[in-house]
DNA sequence: GGTTAGCACTCATTCAGAGAGAGTGCTAAC
DNA sequence: GTTAGCACTCTCTCTGAATGAGTGCTAACC
């Protein structure tokens, strides 16, 4: 199949994607030739839009209901015909402005973010909280609760904190834990997570440690703080998908919404965009959900220094407005990188 | 008015009230002979019926469609009629179960809470994290992030973890650091929380420590830290409210969402429920909430010891069951509270 | 007096059929 | 290659009739 398109095909099916973008309707080959100054007549468009659908750009719905582009279209259209915006200076400072404000922790500054990119694109935010291993051990530190429980605080070089509870087997008192949080300080500082990981390992079999109580006891404690199977993601402005009409009936937007409650799935989605360098999309069925197959992702990474952290993005349905959002997706986790950041 | 019930009016209210419960439909004068083994006709019926709309207690959509029960209705039937019944054994066990696992946090925990709740209810679960106001101080830590930020970390007896990030106007080292919280720790030791923020008033004024600049210091960043306007309110099971027949339309739909999206409101009436000893309920317009009219909540307060630190419950339609909630959400509480206690 | 049977009436829901409108595909002419 | 014309298809909306659930009222009954 021959999938290059004459300068007037390209024409046309711009025509017909950014019409339905705007009105989520079948476009006619009427309203083609009216709205957007071509010299064509109706029968003309019509031509062009039967050889669009043969290439798989297109799809009518019924016979008589004009067509709809395909994945493949806004794939192309994504690809080829987009002019990215630079951001609306309005929107940028809008942006910049939401984030000012209280001290908060990075847990906060995270959903802020989701509710940041939902409000102003009109569509869904989503934030994945930083992946840990690829972030850089600073300290840890314990703390007594009650006997058996004890509180292990681990902060990592961009700012995440993780609390996590540990039931122990044995008694400890404060002196231990200031010792064990010594050491364990001495030991990991600088290395990222993943090297942690590994290094806690290694140092577990070296025969000095093995003789020492505490220090074993350490290492075991810290490998409990480390296991992070569960990232957070942040999900908000779930509602305006509501407003989209292609959503207007109760079933699609069941589905939408159990999609959103699977979100070990979604997370397996954008940790495969932590290698792009930015901006990425998935359009329509490239994204494997079936519940979200009349959706897009456009998702950037964030990091701190040098090391991705995590990935955001907005959640729309495949007509969304690519121009606009990109640039939001992109700057937002610029602004977001940079507040991680240690300057 | 006369607002007291024959035996015989509020047996067929009763009635009434179940079918309602079950099939969310208008209840007419033949289904309660069919289905409430009474010994009446339904032109009897008729005239209860009758007299139960007068009364307040019932109200039909229109002419030939039966009657539902009013919010007056259901709140006699929980405080009257409803025989709150035992924990069902098995949900006991899955409640208890699903708890169980690995080390987590108190944020984590109450997600978690939020969570069952909704699962077993098939409704929405809500939990408010403790408002740290009654809450009883245990130990604060400043960790040196970069130059001007400070990580601090605050934990109370309950094992609630709050980390903030505090912009400092001037550099400090790390013995600052540990000192600073030394003194705090010292002085705020045992108080609850309103207690600690009038004490770090009082002591600012103190003449000793006027002229030492590192202890009003510490006083300033434990003051920002402490700065705890916004609980956070964790929300799951939304999902479930679509399978509810009443809210198939679309536009319901989207004001319970939108409802959802409006926390501080939710917030406000939970709050309200934080002197309640026990189970507490709003039914429909109870709530004051006009996007949530047609909503019920069924709340409990979880404690830490002697303090009760915040709010959990159950949000499902006005016609939820009752005698299956209630008994969950009590549970719940009583579970959490005996997970935060210290043992 | 409370209870019941009977009957007229109301109102929502469902279904079929007609008509309008939008859009296509094809053909023949330009 | 482009266009005008026309038959055709399909959806959507409106209408009216039939259906059925349920009520309210009245008069008879125990």
């Amino acid at each position: 199949m021959n999938d290059t398109l004459s300068e007037r095909s390209r024409q046309i099916l711009e025509a017909i994607i950014d019409d339905y973008i705007r009105t989520a309707e079948p476009v006619g080959s009427r309203s083609v030739t009216r709205r957007h100054g071509l010299t064509l007549s109706p029968a003309t468009v019509r031509n062009v839009m039967s050889d669009l659908e043969e290439m798989g750009f297109l799809a009518s719905p019924h016979t008589s209901a004009g067509r709809v582009p395909t994945d493949k279209a806004f794939r192309f259209y994504v690809d080829s015909l987009l002019q990215v915006r630079a951001i609306d200076p309005d929107q940028q400072d809008e942006i910049r402005n939401r984030y000012r404000g209280r001290c908060r922790d990075v847990g906060e500054i995270l959903k802020d973010t989701s509710r940041i990119l939902s409000s102003i694109s009109h569509y869904i935010g989503i934030v994945i909280a930083p992946r840990f291993a690829a972030d850089v051990f600073r300290q840890i530190e314990f703390m007594q609760l009650c006997d058996r429980r004890i509180l292990a605080i681990l902060v990592s070089e961009s700012g995440v904190v993780q609390n996590r509870i540990i039931e122990s087997d044995e008694k400890l008192d404060t002196e231990d834990l200031v010792r064990m949080s010594n050491y364990l300080n001495n030991l990991l500082k600088g290395l990222t997570i993943s090297e942690v990981k590994k290094r806690i390992v290694r140092e577990m079999e070296d025969e000095k440690v093995r003789y020492d109580a505490l220090l074993s006891r350490a290492l075991k404690l810290s490998e409990q703080t480390l296991d992070d199977s569960s990232a957070e993601v942040f999900i908000e402005g779930q509602v305006n998908i509501l407003e989209q009409p292609e959503f207007a009936d109760v079933e699609k937007m069941k589905d939408i919404f159990r999609a959103f409650e699977e979100k070990s799935q979604l997370l397996a989605l954008l940790d495969r965009c932590m290698d792009a360098e930015r901006v990425n999309i998935f359009i329509g069925t490239e994204n494997f959900l079936s519940r979200m197959n009349r959706m897009s992702v456009v998702t950037a990474p964030y990091a701190s220094g040098p090391n991705t952290l995590g990935i955001l993005g907005v959640i729309g349905p495949t007509r969304m407005g690519y121009d606009r959002v990109i640039p939001i997706v992109d700057y937002t986790a610029r602004i977001l990188t940079e507040l991680l950041g240690r300057e």
